[in-house]
RNA sequence: GGAGAAAUGGCAGAGUGGUCGAAUGCGGCGGUCUUGAAAACCGUUGUCCGCUUACCGGCGGACCGGGGGUUCGAAUCCCUCUUUCUCCGCCA
């Protein structure tokens, strides 16, 4: 969430930059603006209570070991009425306290400058494009067909076992799921991520730390029998390592990656392009976490982009690069940049990555600092995520575009992964 | 799942109702000594909030696993939750 440093000093700059986003923001602002000025009002006259009340509290102490039984009593009733004015005091101070922080988290962040206005996908900037769409003869097959055909991916067994959008894959299509989870976790330790093996479940303070708590509630898979989510991605765990940890500013950047399975409900979204691997319940991601130091965290961002778009480039499929428009921008993210492949066959563009700077958005939530060296103060980190890369499309996307009359072909950086160049 | 024990600062560990934000040791930081380093010695060393301050800072409040209670006063007593350890059971 913000900050309400940043609420206070900048609230105009903060209502219009949110604008950007689509959202009205002037009447939440007054609100915490005016529960803020109740709450340190609260506070400050508590605190004077609690003060004389500490200082009573030990004459009558030193009364008592004076023998002075009958002052010592006296005042004791004293100070009867000043802790019943305490405890009122205290309720409202914790009340108020519950009403600013729930003010607080309606508030998305606040869109970089250079995010454009937008409403939809549709007003997204195209910044990069690369690699070559393949002219694939008229009876080229989608995906779905491929899967079929080749015995790679089962989505009526799936639907047998679980339900739609819960996939099998199958003999050379699982192991190319997992030759994709190898390469894509090697390229990033590589680039200097450590790799982790988080849980696969959160409880509700880390989902509320990273923001799917309470703005995305639906999205997630809740257990019944524990208060536990199943992770829509890996920024949930990943990112709450650092939950209320302080860093020194010398260990920054910190990188980490991590593989998991990825579970989503995907409510309200039926109907379009949600067949074969275009939309699923569970897929497998590798994602790349850094904490940065907020001077540094842009150059982060594009760091990250060039990483992604290294992957990309050795898979060999055709891409671009889209900054999202204000209103495509999720709630949590200052600047997204989305990589999208061609799928070919669907003559398609499918969204298989999405990096995000979410500036100090999630550190403030999860109370992640740092601390320059010989500094007393700690300052919050800034948070960077992104996809590296998402499966289920890039797979997608290789098989459309791969396929030949022989079968079809594996990208070379990929071949000593799959242990085969052609799937037939 | 059952029984018992425990949770204190970066770490180890003392503290069982007041003068305790908390002894001591280690670690960290600054210094003395040294050509340099080590050792030794001296000093310093948590976080958050409020008020104040041009700045350094000052004052007040909260925090000894989380929440609640008893009391004029709680790290210390009570309740509750969580976690860890030991034993038993179950188990890949």
């Amino acid at each position: 969430m913000l900050t309400l440093k940043q609420i206070r000093e900048n609230s105009e700059e903060v209502i219009r930059r949110l604008k950007v986003k689509n959202f009205d923001a002037e009447e939440i602002v007054g609100r915490i603006l005016a529960t803020d000025e109740r709450r340190r009002a609260i506070q400050t006259e508590t605190d004077s209570k609690q003060s004389e009340l500490n200082r009573r509290s030990k004459e009558i102490g030193a009364l008592f070991k004076e023998k002075k039984i009958d002052e010592a009593n006296a005042a004791r009733e004293a100070v009867a009425r000043l802790k019943e004015e305490i405890k009122t005091l205290h309720n409202e101070l914790h009340e108020t306290e519950e009403k600013l922080n729930e003010l607080l988290v309606t508030l998305p962040n606040v869109p970089h400058p250079s995010v454009p206005p937008g409403n939809s996908d549709e007003d997204n900037v195209i910044v990069r494009e690369g690699g070559e769409i393949p002219g694939l003869p008229g009876e080229a097959l989608p995906h779905w067909d491929l899967g079929k055909k080749h015995a790679l991916i089962d989505f009526d067994l799936g639907n047998k076992l679980t339900g739609a959008g819960f996939p099998v894959f199958t003999g050379q299509g699982a192991r190319l799921v997992r030759a994709l989870i190898s390469f894509f976790l090697d390229e990033a330790v590589r680039a200097g991520y450590r790799e982790v093996l988080p849980p696969l479940m959160v409880n509700e303070a880390s989902a509320y730390a990273t923001g799917q708590l309470p703005d995305k509630e639906g999205q997630m898979y809740q257990l019944s029998t524990d208060p536990y989510y199943l992770i829509p991605t890996a920024e949930v765990p990943v990112t709450n390592i650092y939950r209320d940890v302080i860093l020194d500013a010398e260990e920054l950047p910190v990188k980490n990656t991590a593989y998991t399975p990825c579970f989503r409900r995907e409510a309200g979204s039926y109907g379009k392009d949600v067949r074969g691997l275009n939309r699923v319940h569970q897929f497998d991601k590798v994602e790349i976490v850094q904490i940065q130091h907020p001077d540094r965290s842009y150059d982060t961002l594009e760091e990250m982009v060039k990483h992604v778009e290294g992957l990309v480039q050795k898979l060999e499929l055709p891409y671009r690069i889209v900054q999202l428009c204000g209103g495509d921008l999720s709630f949590t993210s200052a600047l997204t940049y989305d990589f999208e492949v061609y799928a070919a066959a669907q003559k398609k563009w499918l969204e298989v990555s999405s990096v995000s700077n979410f500036e100090s958005y999630q550190a403030n939530r999860m109370k992640l600092r740092f601390r320059e060296k010989g500094s007393k103060k700690t300052r919050l980190a800034h948070t960077l995520n992104g996809s590296a890369l998402a499966l289920p499309r890039i797979i997608a996307a290789l098989l459309e575009n791969n396929q030949t009359p022989e079968g079809i072909r594996i990208p070379a950086a990929l071949v000593p992964y799959t242990g085969f160049e052609m799937i037939s």
